[in-house]
RNA sequence: GGGCCUUUAGCUCAGCUGUGGUUAGAGCGCACCCCUGAUAAGGGUGAGGUCUGUGGUUCGACUCCACAAAGGCCCA
């Protein structure tokens, strides 16, 4: 007779294999038929806000794994703090505007870009990079990603620019807006400047070359044909053994012919038409050389050997004295141009390379300028913004920053005046968008002004009130502020928002009045940043507009230089958390990358704090890169870049938010195929779990058949406890964003407590009893609360998952239709049981894992297959066994046995001995468990009295 | 070259911080076994670790200290 009609097994539609890929596109299209997002923000009106505010990528391409990576956490946190029940909106934002948008425009369109108008440019930037939001927008929705995709912000808005132009008219006001001329970084292949975060540093192969730079008659020559002469008396009383009375006599006798050569050391040559000083560290020794081929130099006497070493000359020290005292006074010719090159000191100089003596060219370099600033040096550009050199360099005029490389050594191997050159590798500026060399050139430039008014000192001051996760983000950012020099704002390029300021014609100063500021505002607003290259400056400005400084009233000019895109995405807090009424200032958490402490971060905090003397951010969170599997960075020339796109296709979106959620983010992450495939081996008994719930559920009506608690079984209370503390512990690492924990403790609890323990010893109460007994529904009461539970908990991570089985529920658990409208489980105090309780589980679960060992053994010496064919005899010290007598069949239920007896060991032993049997009972046909008499009446032949009742009653009813 | 971070089984992570103490834990994977009423599922057992290395403090260190190596990020 077939019994396993009359058993309740499990039923349900959730299948066991999850094809993400074909069903989560579904989920999505319900989602948004039903407007998740909206009815999400409709439920949680009135909640306090936390507000994650989302940092804009650039819309200049697909997707890539880095971006997943980051909107999934966001999407998990933001769930997480709406199932808290907080207000939580999540807007979306894009980075529309600057050169990695315009490049890419340029790129698609093969634009000429000296051919076409300003304005034609700008319409195919904007085509291009909002082709790529409505791309990335589709496929970060595929992701799960729950946001206000229908109204993301977007820097193009009027309104976002037109919020450019506020703070930057605000932070003027502040006195934090300079223009001036300083070196920057300059791309002139893309004929820019740059930011800081726009280098990166490469290796690149330079010249290295020594140059002579003759002393002109001063105080110095003096000292040293003093020293030469001093040098000698003092030889010929003491001698050195390196040198000889010739080397004195023949450096005595070349100084009265001519002058020595200050010998400086450079790897851009092409610097040198720039150069107007020469820099000497004020406390390390210099001296004057003699070299093997009859040669006189001054240089600093540490850096000899090096000098020796890369040149092949040998040097004679002849006489010394110390940087401060050198310089006096004195000058040198620069080697090709008619011009002086002046002796200075400055703390910079190295003894690590180079002579000691160091070129300064205040337009080339960031240090060099700080020196033309203390010592009154002219600043020279002799190079245009193509990378040509200049009339200004002299013969040299024409030249491409490479050629002038190559033909000033040259040149000066002619004259005289090189007395080395050769090539280094050494890491260098590039630019990061076209990789390129970049240089440094002076030029005219607007600037925040990072020490007016303290900004610098503001924003430090707050940094230690801000949540750092993790905590090294603190020092990191005050590194980052303490270090970083005068923020360069104007771009050289098209597609942006123009700087708000204007030349008077009659006085040539920039102008950007509160009035003017208002003017552009009101225009942006209007008709965008456009406006500013359709209208000509008078129709800007406002009727009768008089110059403030000089009072004229005739023309103005527009300035043409764009905002850095930095300064865009910088006030992105006030231009959206401070525009929208959903939102609020300042934001919870930004939530980014760990470039952004140079970034994103730190230019928002600079902006606020000039603007509002406050943080825009309360916490900051960084996640780490993603690497392939052997801990490299993903690169196309590797061929180890994984394309989000198909992960999606393969594995699905939950795979990659469960992958995401498992690991460390906060440290680098790797991830390639075996990982997904790992991670998709977990998302499988995590399922399951549930399925096994949610199939053993389909009868059961929570609203009259909850088993009251104190009714329940002692182990489906059990599991209510580990239940209990499973929700507190990941309600906690949700909080700190340890979602890996979750992770861990989520799988843990599935397979570890549910599936191999009590999964597995309530599935003959399930399967065998009466389906309305009241064991069966306190297990069921507990299986409920158990998968409600589940579901909330995992949603934040498997979105696609937990609503799949919110969906595959019967009807009468759901609350709401979706699981992204519920709260977090809140379960009753009573669940944890008390200390008396959780000990006494402890012990019986090691009672039945001793107990486990032995079957094990049993099974392998044939003595039994499962462990239901056992009979075990359990000893334990007498007070044990009278504490555990009472227990015996609960005991029997855990380790699923067909007997169980309990002795007391002999004498005071110890410890615990398990006997193994296999039973004398056989094997009931209906619920497979063995006992010692089966009924033999027709027609229930084989059947053990417990099915009998259940069948009597189950015919009865 | 300077600063910060990371390094525990094949993989992902606990443990270590202000309390150093018997054989260092979990899940996955793997091997073997069981089950066939969660079934392209489920259960059991097991093998895997010089806790990156070297010194030091200590009766005793994965845990504290110093140095080093590898990798990463930032800055020069």
């Amino acid at each position: 007779m077939d019994y396993s009609k009359s058993l309740n097994l499990p039923q349900t539609e959730f299948p066991m294999k999850a094809s993400l890929p074909l069903r989560e596109p579904q989920m999505l299209k319900f989602w948004e038929e039903n407007k998740i997002y909206e009815l999400v923000q409709e439920k949680s009106k009135g909640k306090p806000k936390k507000i994650l505010h989302d940092g804009p990528p650039y819309s200049n391409g697909r997707i890539h794994l880095g971006q997943t990576f980051n909107k999934i956490l966001k999407d998990v946190v933001v769930k997480f703090w709406t199932l808290i029940g907080f207000d939580s909106p999540y807007v979306p934002g894009w980075d529309t505007h600057g050169l990695p948008n315009e490049l890419e425009a340029i790129k698609t369109f093969k634009i000429n870009r000296k051919a076409i108008e300003p304005i034609e440019l700008r319409k195919k930037c904007r085509e291009s990079a909002l082709y790529y939001v409505d791309i990335q927008r589709e496929q970060f929705k595929r992701l799960g990603i729950r946001a206000d995709w229908d109204h993301p912000y977007l820097t193009l808005d009027p309104t976002y620019e037109a919020t450019i132009v506020e703070t930057f008219g605000a932070m003027a006001e502040k006195g934090n807006i300079y223009r001036g001329k300083k070196s920057v970084y300059w791309c002139y292949t893309c004929e820019t400047s740059l930011a800081e975060a726009e280098i990166e540093y490469k290796e690149k192969r330079s010249p290295s070359v020594y140059v002579k730079f003759p002393l002109k008659e001063g105080k110095l020559l003096k000292t040293l044909r003093e020293g030469v002469n001093l040098g000698l008396e003092a030889f010929k009383k003491s001698p050195a053994p390196d040198r000889t009375l010739e080397h004195f006599e023949q450096a005595k006798a070349i100084l009265e012919r001519r002058t020595p050569d200050v010998l400086i050391w450079t790897t851009t040559p092409w610097t040198l038409p720039g150069n107007v000083a020469i820099a000497l560290h004020p406390d390390e020794e210099y001296c004057l050389a003699l070299s093997s081929d009859g040669q006189l130099y001054f240089l600093a006497e540490k850096l000899i050997p090096s000098v020796e070493k890369t040149t092949g000359i040998k040097l004679y020290v002849i006489t010394g004295l110390r940087g401060s005292d050198a310089v006096q006074d004195s000058v040198a010719s620069h080697p090709f141009l008619a011009r002086d090159s002046v002796l200075i000191t400055q703390d910079y100089v190295t003894m690590e390379d180079g002579t000691g003596c160091v070129h300064t060219a205040p337009g080339h370099g960031q240090e060099d300028f700080e020196a033309s600033k203390t010592h009154h040096l002219p600043v020279l550009v002799p190079v245009n913004a193509q990378g040509v050199l200049t009339d200004e360099a002299g013969p040299f005029a024409g030249l491409k920053v490479e050629e002038a490389n190559v033909k000033i050594p040259e040149y000066l191997k002619e004259k005289g005046l090189l007395l080395h050159s050769g090539f280094i590798e050494h890491s260098y500026p590039h630019c990061w968008r076209c990789r390129n060399p970049v240089i440094f050139r002076a030029t005219e430039q607007w600037f925040v002004a990072v020490d007016t008014h303290g900004l610098r000192q503001k924003a430090i001051q707050v940094l230690p009130q801000i949540q750092w996760h993790p905590s090294w983000g603190l020092e990191r950012m005050q590194k980052t502020i303490e270090a970083r020099p005068d923020w360069c704002i104007s771009r050289q390029r098209t597609w942006g928002v123009p700087l708000p300021v204007f030349y008077c014609e009659a006085c040539e100063k920039p102008v950007y009045t509160k009035e003017v500021i208002h003017a552009v505002k009101t225009l942006f607003l209007k008709e965008g940043a456009d406006s500013w290259y359709v209208h000509a400056a008078k129709d800007i400005l406002p009727p009768g507009f008089a110059c403030p400084h000089c009072g004229s009233k005739k023309d103005f000019r527009k300035e043409m230089d764009i905002f850095d895109v930095w300064f865009e995405s910088g006030v992105s807090h006030l231009a959206v958390l401070g525009t929208r009424p959903s939102l609020g200032w300042p934001a919870q958490l930004y939530l980014e990358g760990p470039d952004q402490y140079r970034g994103w971060f730190q230019v928002s905090l600079l902006t606020a704090i000039s603007v509002k003397g406050e943080s825009p951010y309360k916490e900051i969170l960084t996640h780490g890169w993603t690497l392939d599997l052997e801990g490299r960075a993903m690169h196309k020339s590797l061929g180890n870049v994984i394309d989000p796109m198909d992960v999606l296709k393969e594995y699905g979106a939950d795979i990659l938010r469960l992958f995401f959620s498992s690991v460390e983010f906060k440290n680098e992450i790797r991830i390639g195929d075996k990982a997904l495939k790992d991670i998709g081996e977990a998302y499988r008994k995590i399922r399951n779990t549930c399925r096994f719930l949610l199939g053993n559920l389909y009868d059961f009506h929570p609203e009259n058949e909850q088993v009251p608690y104190h009714e329940m079984l002692e182990i489906d209370r059990w599991a209510l406890m580990r239940l209990s503390a499973l929700t507190e512990r990941v309600f906690e690492f949700y909080e700190e964003y340890d979602f890996h924990l979750v992770y861990h403790h989520l799988l843990n609890f599935c397979v570890g407590e549910m599936s191999s323990i009590y999964l597995d010893i309530i599935k003959d109460r399930l399967y065998t009893f009466v389906a309305n007994s009241k064991e069966r529904r306190s297990a069921q009461t507990a299986l409920h609360q158990i998968l409600l539970t589940l579901a909330r908990v995992l949603s934040p991570i498997l979105s696609f998952t937990a609503e799949e089985i919110w969906q595959a529920m019967p009807p009468s658990f759901r609350t709401s239709i979706s699981v992204q409208l519920v709260e977090w489980p809140i379960l009753p105090k009573e669940y944890l049981g008390d200390p008396l309780f959780r000990d006494r589980w402890d012990k019986l679960l090691a009672l039945r894992e001793i107990i486990y060992a032995e079957l094990e053994k049993a099974r392998q010496d044939n003595l039994i297959k499962q462990s239901l064919e056992a009979d075990v005899v359990l000893s334990l010290p007498k007070e044990e066994c009278q504490t555990w007598s009472k227990d015996l069949d609960l005991l029997k239920q855990l380790c699923m046995v067909a007997k169980l007896e309990l002795k007391p060991l002999p004498g005071s032993d110890k410890g615990a001995n398990v006997e193994v049997k296999r039973t004398s009972g056989q094997k009931c046909v209906r619920c497979w468990q063995y006992y010692d008499t089966l009924s033999q009446k027709e027609p229930y032949v084989g059947i053990c009295n417990r099915c009998f009742q259940v069948l009597e009653r189950t015919l009865k009813v």
